[in-house]
RNA sequence: CGGUGAGUGGCGCAGCUUGGUAGCGCACUUGGUUUGGGUCCAAGGGGUCGUAGGUUCAAAUCCUAUCUCACCGACCA
């Protein structure tokens, strides 16, 4: 490809909303442009990124055993109202009107499709397992789309689902695609985590996420550092082996003029934050006795929303208490609020059941127990997990401490189990000739999220550092006023040939600008490899060959180059 | 949905308080200059000032409504 012909489209400013490096350099480098909040248009040099990410994601799950098809965007409303979602999905489902006025809704995702079309397809267990899977664009009207292409509304995904007569099966299929993912993002060359996640409103048993590991991720991922555990923090579970010391101080009302904040009372009381606890006060679950329920953590953790939430005395979805409402059954404010005569279920995280002689709140504004003790002070509370971990705790599986790293989220795979198939009915006879519902699994990739996240885990103030699996280009021609040497440009000439008789992809700039010009567009764009071609190397036969992601320059026979290259 | 802010040429912005010829940098076109890291000089082209209404002799500027976008939060997986 020459570049005169071709539609570079960088740019030297970033648009002001763009507020990660992906997404500024996404639009300098010319490789989407939004049309509209939360939809890009893929430009020549973005597209080829992209195909070549849906390229090696085709061919690790054909591998895998899964069979490609294509499932319509738009999709009829009374599927959605057979499984249920209709009503289940919220706003982000986009619904559309034909012309007859019938409901659709543009696809955020397709089990309830392919599970109508194995029901009519598919009646008999011989036929299982069955993998599907297309490479298609979906449609999530996202409440914030944000950080360009991470986020968008529009975006293009891999989703394969998978149909067994029995959880066996299923465990098999999801091995073998946790396996595959994994091969995909080796390939790609990315830095990447499967870690245990929360299955959400989905349901089943089992699901795993794929993270990218960068600083600007969303979620956070936390892992050992002497062995595979990784969980997302939501999930990661805080255990805490340390046996509580007997109490040694006696219980004692203290002054603490002001004091709303575990920082403050550490502080006034001279004392760490891991002596004192926090007692956070939730809504109960409707179904409770109680209004509210008291969540004691130590003055150093943070609460774990997604972990409180689980248990039966909490209201979900979650929410934190009014304080009005709480001053007026417990006659004191948030900061003063303790488990001693509380007259609440009193739920304790873990690490906070092992503190003894601990200060708390003295259900009095503006004063604080110390010396205050479980079981002696405080008799009926239950131990639950309830904290965020942090880094440099124990891992869960007993193996190393805990690491705490951002990751983005690029996969996900779930074992689902028979919410759909039984919703709609989807099932084959068996070997006894009994009607089976399946079990299903889904796996998807966010195909154009990985081509952010490999920005954002590869890039330098020049630009892209792309690996060179999903590079635009593989090559760059740089020639040095070509327009006025005919030596350089015959050179060039040659060279941009050979690498297309070797198909090699190779970016020929053929634009009548200065060096620096060329040379900021090539590394901004992020092409592993140039050829830049002078008089001066010339004269011996040579040009600079300069490698994009090691900064390495040397200088190679002409002869050689096309060697050289498809060496690296 | 709540809070905050912004809509002026393709991109980044000034002008608005105090109404009076729409401006700057980048990009683009032409000529010259320069040529191993975003040269320099000169001359050009391009804008319904988000939209609608109002006030006024006169509105980018003041008033009202409305739309869009972004950021923070909530929500969502």
């Amino acid at each position: 490809m020459r570049t005169t012909e071709y539609l570079l489209a960088t740019q030297k400013e970033s648009p002001a909303e763009a507020e990660i490096i992906s997404h500024k350099l996404m639009i300098r480098a010319g490789l989407v442009r939004k049309l509209a909040s939360g939809l890009y248009t893929w430009l020549p040099s973005g597209l080829r990124v992209l195909n070549k990410v849906a390229a090696i994601v085709r061919d690790e799950m054909n591998k895998a055993g899964a069979i490609e098809i294509s499932m319509p965007v738009v999709q009829p409303a009374d599927l959605w109202q057979e499984s249920g979602r209709w009503e289940e999905y919220g706003p982000e489902l986009l619904r559309i009107k034909d012309r007859h006025e019938r409901d659709f809704v543009l696809g955020p995702t397709h089990e309830e499709v392919i599970t109508a079309l194995i029901k009519n397809e598919v009646s008999s267990y011989k036929h299982l397992p069955l993998n599907l899977y297309q490479i298609q664009t979906k449609f999530r009207d996202e409440v914030r789309p944000r950080f360009g292409i991470m986020r968008s509304r529009e975006f293009v995904m891999k989703d394969a689902y998978s149909f067994h007569l029995g959880d066996e099966s299923l465990e098999q299929t999801y091995q073998r695609m946790h396996q595959a993912y994994c091969n995909i993002f080796e390939r790609i060359g990315l830095e990447y985590r499967p870690v245990i996640a929360d299955s959400g409103s989905i349901g089943g048993a089992v699901s795993h996420e794929f993270h990218v590991l960068a600083d600007s991720g969303e979620d956070d991922i936390a892992f050992s550092d002497a062995s595979d555990y990784a969980a997302n923090v939501e999930l990661a579970e805080a255990i805490c082996t340390d046996a509580r010391p007997g109490a040694t101080q006696a219980l004692e009302k203290v002054a603490t003029p002001d004091a709303k904040t575990i920082e403050s009372v550490a502080e006034q009381l001279k004392v760490n934050q891991t002596k004192c606890v926090k007692t956070l006060i939730v809504k109960a679950d409707e179904e409770s006795e109680y209004d509210f329920v008291a969540i004691v953590l130590r003055g150093d953790h943070q609460l774990n929303d997604i972990k409180a939430v689980k248990h039966p005395l909490v209201a979900s979805p979650f929410q934190m208490a009014d304080e009005q409402a709480v001053e007026k059954t417990l006659g004191c404010k948030f900061g003063s609020i303790g488990p001693v005569g509380l007259d609440l279920p009193i739920l304790v995280d873990r690490s906070a059941a092992t503190c003894a002689d601990f200060i708390c709140g003295a259900n009095e504004d503006d004063f604080h127990y110390v010396g205050a003790n479980w079981e002696r002070d405080v008799s009926d509370f239950e131990v639950v997990d309830l904290r965020k971990v942090i880094a440099g705790d124990a891992s869960p599986d007993g193996k190393g401490t805990l690491q705490i790293r951002k990751g983005i989220e690029v996969g996900h795979i779930f074992q689902l189990g028979d919410k759909y198939s039984k919703a709609m009915g989807c099932g084959v006879l068996d070997e006894s000739g009994k009607h089976q519902i399946l079990k299903m699994g889904c796996y998807g990739i966010g195909v154009t999220r990985i081509v952010a996240a490999a920005i954002e885990q590869n890039h330098d103030d020049y630009g892209i550092k792309w690996p060179q699996a999903i590079a635009p280009f593989e090559v760059a021609i740089i020639p040095m006023n070509m327009h006025k040497s005919h030596r350089i440009m015959e050179t060039a000439l040659k060279l941009y040939a050979d690498f297309i008789a070797e198909n090699v992809e190779v970016l020929f700039d053929d634009r009548k600008e200065r060096p620096g010009v060329m040379f900021n567009d090539m590394e901004l764009i992020g092409i592993p490899h140039s050829i830049v071609i002078g008089e001066r190397n010339l004269d011996n036969n040579q040009v600079e060959y300069k490698n994009r992601l090691t900064g390495e320059k040397t200088l190679i026979n002409i002869d050689e180059v096309l060697a050289f290259v498809t060496n690296q």
